[in-house]
DNA sequence: AGCTATATGTCGCAG
DNA sequence: CTGCGACGTATAGCT
């Protein structure tokens, strides 16, 4: 191998003992025994672990799955999350959500990664065939994402000036219960007649009318059958199809940005 | 630093000049510049990127965000793919979805990396303070993912049996298409009543009701307003508010594990 | 633990 | 490209 001049072992934790450290431990080209000792190791002190190789995935639970071999990039969470990434797409090809358990073991002579969870039951194996590197990292981050342009700002810009919505709009209630579900925003508007406004951050389709549909039914129901009520949807746009759909259920579109 | 007896830079790849490699190009706590020259490496190679250090991310697009200063790991996929992963979550806690461009750079003394795109119009940036590990790895993954027990293995099985929806149905179009979409399945009865049916792999809440409604008033439409139709929600369970839901639009709910 | 709705959802497919 | 719905959706909030 090219590199063999270059220690293929670069793990050493046992000798430096910090508790703070913030080198990462990581083998090159290990064999499988020297990558379980490395993982296992990993998981105990709780870090955040890596492998690169080509390996084979079996996942059983919601679904069942197999993926063939292949080089991927395994990434295993000390709160038991695994991922499965190949050179394309945002989204894992396999994956085991957090909250279950980490495990690794020889199967023959190959290292084998997993995560098992209950409830429900749901276990991905992830097998070896070679590996190409393994990187045990100590991470703890406990800053907070700050995040703009939610329903949630949405909502809290309407509260704050209800003219946005129409005139006169004048929010009774947030969270609303009905038999459907909850009322995003519940009030009267001008003439003192109730209004249902559901919100969307982005461009609504047939979706979001039938939410709001169903809420404005269940009101109707919950008050008098015969009680005039008024459905907004408040979204940046609306489809055409969702349009219409609006228009027969005698519902109202007001075009608002997050 | 406890591990300055070993090579900093393990990067050698320029030396070896292989195609086929399966040896990743990694750095152990490079300087800035050092990991700089190996990312621009990697991407221009179309190298899956991985990179280990405390760093803040920098978020506009669909939405606004800032994650202040963390330890984090970060893989750039050659598909313009980046995720920025804490400890925990499954969920990246911050991304960018495939299809953008990547790039690198220096800000000041300071490794900046990022992925661009349009339509919408996103940009990520991640700045990392200090450095821990970079890795590139040459992935090629054709293997494709078997998955069984999605919602089309469900209507695979009713089709082959149709009497797993009731004795007599009769299966006549799936994806038929209406004014509000398309129905999963469309058929008869054994009376020869037209038949809606709505498949869910998982358990249903009111959402799926609704949907089912909205085809079924959609096919009203569409044919006759006194057509009788039947809507049939096939799924494994549904919960008390969906069943209710059902009850109040006169439409059934059976029962079938995917 | 189950229910409900949001999400920078992502993804695939059809028009 | 947009529209539409599925997804092993994940995640948060609430009961």
């Amino acid at each position: 191998m090219a590199i063999g001049f270059y220690p293929t072992t670069i793990y050493h934790r046992s000798v430096t003992q910090t508790n703070d450290r913030t080198d990462p431990a990581t083998l090159r080209t290990p064999t499988h025994g020297e990558a379980l000792a490395h993982v296992e190791t990993a998981i105990e002190r709780g870090d955040l672990v890596t492998l690169f190789g080509r390996c084979t995935v079996d996942y059983d639970g919601r679904a069942e799955s197999y993926l063939g071999p292949g080089d991927r990039l395994v990434v295993l969470k000390p709160d038991g999350t695994t991922l499965v990434h190949t050179e394309e797409g945002q989204k894992p090809v396999n994956w085991q959500p957090p909250g279950g358990t980490l495990d690794a073991e020889l199967v023959g002579d190959r290292l084998r990664v997993g995560s098992q969870r209950t409830s429900p039951s749901e276990s991905l194996e992830v097998e070896f065939e070679r590996l190409t590197q393994v990187s045990a990292f100590d991470v703890t981050d406990a800053t907070e994402l700050s995040l703009d342009g939610t329903e949630e700002d949405l909502r809290q810009r309407i509260l704050d000036d209800p003219d946005l919505v129409e005139a006169g709009f004048t929010p009774l209630a947030t969270e609303r219960q009905t038999a459907a579900g909850a009322i995003d925003i519940y009030g009267t508007d001008a003439e003192g007649t109730t209004m249902v406004v559901e919100l969307k951050r982005r461009r609504v389709g047939p979706d979001a009318v039938g939410q709001l549909r169903r809420y404005v039914d269940a009101l109707r129901r919950d008050l008098h059958a015969e009680a005039e009520i008024r459905g907004v949807l408040v979204a940046p746009s609306v489809t055409e199809r969702a349009r219409n759909m609006l228009a027969e259920s005698g519902l109202e579109f007001v075009s608002l940005e997050p």
